[in-house]
RNA sequence: GGUGGGGUUCCCGAGUGGCCAAAGGGAUCAGACUGUAAAUCUGACGCGAAAGCUUCGGUGGUUCGAAUCCACCCCCCACCA
């Protein structure tokens, strides 16, 4: 490790942002350095977009330094307003609650709390603002913040200056919570530096300027860039829905195969962000792609990486096995145990009642098992004989033939019903 | 409290009495081509296999007929107080 973290963050492409590079370089190399950045709970898991943050949180550890994960049980009953094109509707305070310890526990998983001096740290900010009064709050902190500078901060001046939209004084007070946060694990922890996200720098900035108002102290702020797709569209999002970190939310296997149908413009910079493969093996593998003819190696890789990391070696294997069972176009070597396991190991499957269903249409009964959103889709699949159930292609004129199609006769095992809707849809139905 | 502007199908956004299940774009899904990629082309895109059914903030009304007109209500925004 003859280079340095921030050479490595930047050979990454992972610094959008920071304060005065040279210091903050220099405040790395003399020892360990405390740090933080915050999660707040939106959802009851983190998804995906949290994911470069806890994993550089974690490339920090691995250099030395001490991590600290905030979960925002104060700052999530407010709401972040950077860079949102709405006012957002506020969460009770019970839900926010049940959801912090859902975060702290999926943030946990990424750094070693038990690592020696610079073990990890779970922290709340709700445990130092919970009890502030508002004359303190206004007088000893709102007095460090100048309104015309919050009002020309990027993050919430589209909001202040768009048509039709505005800002209440909760979200606009975000800004000053963070701030505070900083300001107090500075305190309490002797934490010098916070990272998060690109649309974060202004609350980060806030943060910065206010320890060094409150405590006399210089801290620091690094940006990280905010994840883009090649084509534009969103970044972990999918029509199913986004891709979470929770496992019983999105499996392995969906989410490895949400990795691996990555963009072949997008492969390479991914594996910088979300793998621990060092800059130059990254380089190889670019380079062995290029001079292959055909497929790709790289999407392969950063899956299977990134279902490590986040699901463990065990959850990648179930996501392998689906993978190869489904992908390889031969379900023959699959035994009966096999077929089993797919379903636990997060195939999406249900259990079929033909005698109950023969009389529907196959469209409801593919639609209905969540294979797509609407009947509609089905049709549109059936149109084209893209419905195939083991094996055998399927078009419109079988829609009404639900009791052939899965006729108990043609059966795997007796019970097993794979279908595919598509290319990339499947199913496992079990016959009862 | 006053004045003005708004609330349309996942999102943006047209639509001001019948030709509207509602333009256009985006997203999404499926097909072709491929490599479970991109780009491109094709199709779908309120629900329903179909017959048909239900929508344009809400409730009532006018009308043969309403997303479009009227009344009241709810919500959002800007400015003024």
């Amino acid at each position: 490790m003859s280079e340095t973290l921030l050479q490595d963050l930047k050979a990454r492409g992972l610094v959008a942002q920071m304060t005065s590079e040279d210091e903050l370089e220099k405040h790395l190399s003399e020892g360990s350095v405390t740090l933080y950045c915050g999660f707040d709970p939106t959802a009851d898991s983190l998804h995906i977009g949290s994911l470069v943050p806890l994993l550089t949180l974690k490339r920090f550890q691995e250099y030395g330094h001490k991590p600290l994960a905030l979960v925002g049980g104060a700052t999530g009953l407010i709401g972040d307003p950077s860079f949102k094109a709405q006012e957002r509707k506020l969460n009770d305070d019970s839900t926010v609650a049940n959801w912090v310890e859902k975060i702290r526990a999926q943030v946990s998983a990424f750094i070693d709390f038990d690592s020696g001096s610079n073990s990890a740290e779970v922290v709340n900010n709700l445990d130092w603002t919970q009890n502030i009064d508002i004359l303190t709050f206004l007088r000893d902190i709102g007095k460090h913040f100048s309104v015309n500078q919050m009002i020309a901060k990027e993050s919430v001046k589209q909001r202040i200056d768009r048509e039709g939209e505005g800002i209440s004084f909760t979200e606009f007070t975000y800004m000053i919570l963070q701030s505070y946060d900083f300001q107090q694990l500075n305190q309490s922890h002797g934490c010098s530096l916070q990272i998060g996200g690109s649309d974060q720098w202004g609350n980060i900035t806030g943060g910065t300027e206010l320890t060094r108002r409150m405590n006399g102290n210089q801290v620091f702020g690094l940006t990280l860039p905010l994840i883009t797709k090649s084509d534009g569209t969103k970044f972990g999002k999918t029509e199913s829905g986004t891709i979470w970190l929770d496992s019983s939310k999105t499996s392995p296997y969906a989410f490895y195969q949400f990795w691996l149908q990555t963009a072949d413009a997008d492969v390479y910079r991914f594996l910088r962000y979300f793998t621990f493969l060092s800059v130059s093996q990254i380089e190889q593998i670019e380079k062995e792609d290029e001079a292959r003819e055909g497929r790709p190696d790289g999407q392969r890789v950063l899956a299977e990486e990134v279902t490590r990391l986040v699901h463990g070696e065990e959850g990648l294997v179930a996501a392998k096995r689906i993978t190869e069972a489904l992908f390889s176009g031969d379900t023959s070597t699959l035994s009966e145990q096999d077929y089993a396991q797919l379903a636990q190991d997060g195939l999406p499957s249900s259990v079929l009642d033909i005698a109950a269903v023969s009389d529907q249409p196959v469209t409801a009964i593919l639609a209905d098992a969540g294979m797509a959103p609407s009947g509609k889709q089905v049709k549109d699949a059936l149109q084209r004989n893209a419905v195939v159930v083991n094996g055998t292609a399927h078009g419109m004129e079988d829609n009404m033939n639900a009791a052939g199609m899965f006729a108990a006769e043609k059966a795997l095992f007796d019970k097993y019903f794979l279908v595919k809707l598509g290319k990339k849809k499947h199913h496992l139905f079990e016959l009862v």
